[in-house]
DNA sequence: TCTATTAGTGTACCGTATACACTTTATGGG
DNA sequence: CCCATAAAGTGTATACGGTACACTAATAGA
């Protein structure tokens, strides 16, 4: 009924259209980060550089900081559609054209946002743990953090500019594998699909915690997402999944969170294995 | 409006938040599926149901799919902000407002386009396959759909009404797994894990075709990104980040398809070996 | 002191979603 | 058979969001 339809010009209705093949590795990126490097530490860039320039003219009466502070508060309070400069701006007590003096976009603006929402990950724990905790560590961290600052999901992550931060947190996993004996480009991989792992599975919750945000209850949403999954029941096109809904599990409950760790388990135990694999 | 408030940390250098604590199961939003199930048949919804109704007044000249395929037409050719409500009705030759007619707001024409972009996932082998290989044919299937379509990427997706195409995905999950003698619990989870890797990791991939689809070539998005990266290198914050970028690795380079092939393999390797033990 | 430079303001413009009233068209009930 | 009803598409208006631009005012270096 509705979703399909009669054959039409492009890729819809039927099956998954096919992407163009892919030749790029990450490795090219990785050549031209290190390519663009040494030009890059003479150019300015917001995310990076404090730039603190000529002394003339008025003092200012704020700091990118307390700007970005102001804003992440309003998109925690009330989601990403709640930054606009003029919020932002009123909040502070300025007109809304008097962010522009600190930030030439609002998309430089959500940037920094970005960056600062991130926060740091938890410090490496001393003594150091075997790589497999760390790692474990790393992903709980990334997801409560996440669920914390759920806005931070509706944006592009690999496209937006990346900061120092965000950075951070790339370094963190690559500190945990570095004991394991992992080629480089192993430990990229293996980077790529705890991260993966990472935001994609914690993707319902992320979705409860925005719910939250807004003022609904966790009520609420359970229900909302219930009523679109059980459209699947009687429908002859979904006979597995409306058994899986309707058949009572065997097992006991598991919270969002243990559903989260029992997926980890499972990729580290996938990561665990090649690792011994590769040692052999 | 203003949700709760908690202590606002630092916007640079603080550690991460921390995430409410989380008692909800995914077996709490089943069990609410099942519960609105007989209700839900009744009540209309576009997603879902042809409404023809009322045959009073006149005939109209489009259909909602034309709209959505339109729509999709905009979002494939420059992204998803090209798809407003004129630039729609521009391209269908009506007025702005015409389209209200259809959809009751943008919303509900995004949540159209959403599951009408997902197409239906590959059409099970005949005779079946093993689970291993019918799910790493769904992934790869997923993933060049989102690479198809990367506009798709930048809508929250749990979070968005599921339509019939969204729920075949999953239903074809559930079938590829309805063989290996898993708890119904349990297939959830594995379903959850395979789809978290699955778009997460897709994610510079998805990127990278989000560019080439705005008209970027291939070459400035990796310099793009690779600036981004380059920042790690001689700052002493990403010490393992910047070696990992500068240390060539050993091994042949892998294109993105490759990596990503890479790590599901590893994820599916930590299935494999849950389902064997689950067994014995 | 004069002047270049910069912070913040006020105003104006454009683009986007959408409410609402209006005109037109088809149809089914009297 | 006709007209009341309901729905399709239009036109206009509003509210809001991002941002260009010109202006005022403050400040420090010449």
């Amino acid at each position: 009924m509705a979703g399909q339809k009669k054959s039409e010009p492009k890729a819809r209705g039927g099956r998954a259209a096919k992407a163009a093949p892919n030749v790029l590795s990450h490795e090219d990126v990785m050549q031209a980060a290190v390519r663009v490097a040494p030009e890059l530490r003479r150019r300015s860039q917001l995310l990076w550089d404090d730039r603190a320039q000529s002394t003339r003219g008025p003092k200012a009466s704020l700091t990118p900081d307390e700007v970005v502070h102001v804003a992440m508060q309003l998109a925690d309070e009330d989601g990403l559609s709640a930054v606009t400069m003029s919020a932002v701006s009123a909040r502070l007590g300025f007109t809304t054209m008097a962010i522009y003096r600190y930030f030439p976009s609002k998309e430089a603006l959500l940037d920094a946002i970005v960056d600062a929402g991130m926060g740091l990950p938890p410090r490496a724990p001393m003594p150091r743990g075997d790589w497999r905790s760390e790692l474990a560590q790393w992903a709980r961290a990334k997801r409560a953090m996440l669920c914390a600052r759920p806005w931070l999901a509706e944006l592009p992550f690999v496209a937006a500019p990346h900061g120092p931060n965000w950075l951070s947190w790339l370094e963190a996993v690559i500190d945990a594998l570095s004991g394991t004996g992992l080629d480089s480009a192993d430990m990229g991989e293996v980077l790529s699909i705890l991260d993966g792992y990472t935001r994609g599975a914690s993707d319902t919750a992320i979705s409860l915690a925005r719910a939250r945000a807004r003022g609904s209850s966790a009520a609420q949403w359970v229900s909302e997402v219930g009523a679109d999954l059980g459209r699947a029941i009687g429908d002859p096109r979904f006979p597995h999944f409306a058994a899986l809904l309707t058949t009572p599990s065997t097992r006991p409950t598991r919270t969002m969170d243990e559903s989260f760790e029992f997926g980890l388990a499972r990729v580290l135990d996938g990561i665990e294995r090649y690792i011994n694999a590769s040692k052999g």
